[in-house]
DNA sequence: TATGAATGAGACTTCATTCAT
DNA sequence: AATGAATGAAGTCTCATTCAT
């Protein structure tokens, strides 16, 4: 009777994030309807408006799971030992990866939202900082073991990769007809041209089928 | 009865515009009421609806002549002989051309619109095909004069510079703490690993004050 | 075409106003929804809300032409030169005149409300001052002509003679079976005795058939 | 199957009642929430709605509850010999006893209640004219015995009286800025001159400080 | 007795758009 | 060409109350 039960408590709220990511896939933030996304977490407003107070506090929960999610992946992809090998795997698996996270609509979205919104803002600040942290962070290991080019600012490429891959998701999810083989062997040459350890920069071109 | 002075028409529509403009600047596409945008253009309601037949029309009218200028730009500061050098110098100017276009913040919506609306997708579509090939063509024609390295797929390599660009415009303004000297220099690096004739690998450095 | 016509306007604030009164009365502040007033007042919510930007406003608005009106009223009752006579008479009229203002229940949500929502508090403690004070120079003035009694502090029963009233018409409201002439009586005797002026002290038993 | 503690029970019914009453001084009655008034009670809404049947329930409550206090403090303040000398005494601790019972506030919601819920209505009429009565009785055994002035109907300066208290607290509460000096003083002034008993009419003033 | 999950009607308000002049 | 009055659907959220355990 008494006992607040916590496993239904989060089931509960994983219908309603369910629920609202699916909205918000379809309609984005602002076109998906709470009433919508009530309905299809099966709850009444007032149930779903006892665990979230808002459509902004459903939006950020919905982006920090995505976050956590992301984080995982990052760390997954790139762990090993040999970092440089590692970007180059990651770069079989791009876009199979990137669709599994929030949709690009929803990442420009947020975007937009974190110019107006500070609540956002600060998550999406948070989030931009580490993983550049994390992934700078990653590169300079890799040059002190050697396993990347030395020369490069490691915050500054990872900023740049990191926005990059925000891009590519975007644009390839708005429809602007990215070819993706296209892109994955530019990214390939990037790397090769920017982060292969001295010894690999001419063996490397093996790795471009 | 009255005859159609079509200079007047024009400047009514630029009004609208550039109110339209500004206020989707501050509030963003859904965060803009027309009944402001009105206001501000100095017209009623009534009156701006008959020169765009809906919120939706205004955007698009935006997002064209954003299009328009964006073109230019690149034209302008990407149209000399030695393209690596041309490059070179845009990424000097790269945050404050930025500053000039729309706002990041209206990139991330425009992209989210484009999921979802098909009008707005054929526009992003064809604004981000259209860039590619541009970039695209003057990168091949710069490999054919010999004036940037002839191994990277312009076309690829177009597509990477397109988005990177527009990726840091969209983190930039929504606050994520980007450091602009920082990317600028990862750029530099970047293109001059990938891009720099092949006699001015080394003395490329020299570009980099 | 143009021009924006006041008397239109006008009417439809009166519209708004009349439907609103008329709500209140019946169920309150917080009880009258919107969507009645609207209706009953033959516009869309959209259309009132542009005459009147919240349901706060609105009560203001009905508050504040209540005051006007209340002001009216006390200046024709207690204007003349014999303020005795003229307090005396305005006792034959009391419930007649009380019975125009706003209802007494409205008064009592309008004290409550001043309690919490301080714009209210402000128009209310407007009001009641100059209630006060037009009551006191008033009463200090007769005094001077000698037309009442010089001892009682003017202010002081000002105060009182307000706060009476305004109870005696909320309790007579909330149906608490005030027996009026009963109380038109006490009051008559009441005056007498604090008001009369010396020389009608005795006289004045007359006043009461 | 429990044996039923009537101990228990009552101590229950006091927490709600507490709650409330803290929750309605600070939002009124229709601005408090019953989720809050439970928190505040410790218990479950379900808990709650098992003593009472609903809000409106608690709200007549609350009101019979303040008015045992009520009749209690009128019959100590008022219950001496020297009638009179009561009512003056009575003066000297006027605001002090306002602020004891319910807020100036709940009175007049209270008021506005009875004149659309008939429950109320039947509460709150029983109330003023049990008051009127007491008060009234209290008068003309007062009178019978000299201890005031004989002439004014008892039970119409009750009235008088209960309603001009009534409407004191709910003015002051309302934040009018009602001087509460001068108000007894004028009270004081009243009451001597309509109810000191003949021989005390000129002395009488030494009861004003 | 006691919990707290769950309901759902309904409140206020906004805003793109159309209409009458 | 131009106005601004007018619409009304839809949105987010609240809250008294009931249900299952």
């Amino acid at each position: 009777m008494r006992p607040v039960d916590p496993a239904r408590q989060a089931e509960r709220v994983q219908q309603i994030l369910n629920a609202a990511l699916e909205c918000f896939r379809e309609k984005g933030f602002h076109g998906a309807a709470m009433s919508v996304i009530c309905r299809k977490a099966g709850m009444s407003p007032g149930h779903v408006y006892h665990y979230f107070r808002s459509k902004e506090d459903l939006i950020e929960a919905i982006i920090e799971e995505d976050i956590r999610r992301s984080e995982e992946r990052m760390t997954t992809l790139l762990g090993g030992e040999d970092t440089y090998q590692a970007l180059n795997d990651a770069m079989s698996c791009l876009w199979e990866k990137l669709d599994e996270g929030l949709k690009g609509a929803l990442e420009g979205e947020i975007m937009a939202e974190a110019t107006r919104n500070p609540r956002i803002a600060k998550i999406v600040r948070d989030r931009e900082q580490r993983f550049r942290t994390m992934l700078g962070d990653l590169l300079k290991a890799a040059q002190a073991r050697g396993s990347i080019d030395p020369e490069p600012d490691p915050y500054g490429f990872a900023t740049l990769l990191v926005e990059l891959v925000s891009a590519l998701k975007i644009a390839d999810d708005a429809g602007t007809g990215i070819d993706r083989e296209q892109v994955v062997e530019a990214m390939r040459f990037m790397l090769r041209r920017c982060l292969a350890p001295r010894e690999r920069q001419v063996a490397s071109r093996a790795d471009t089928p």
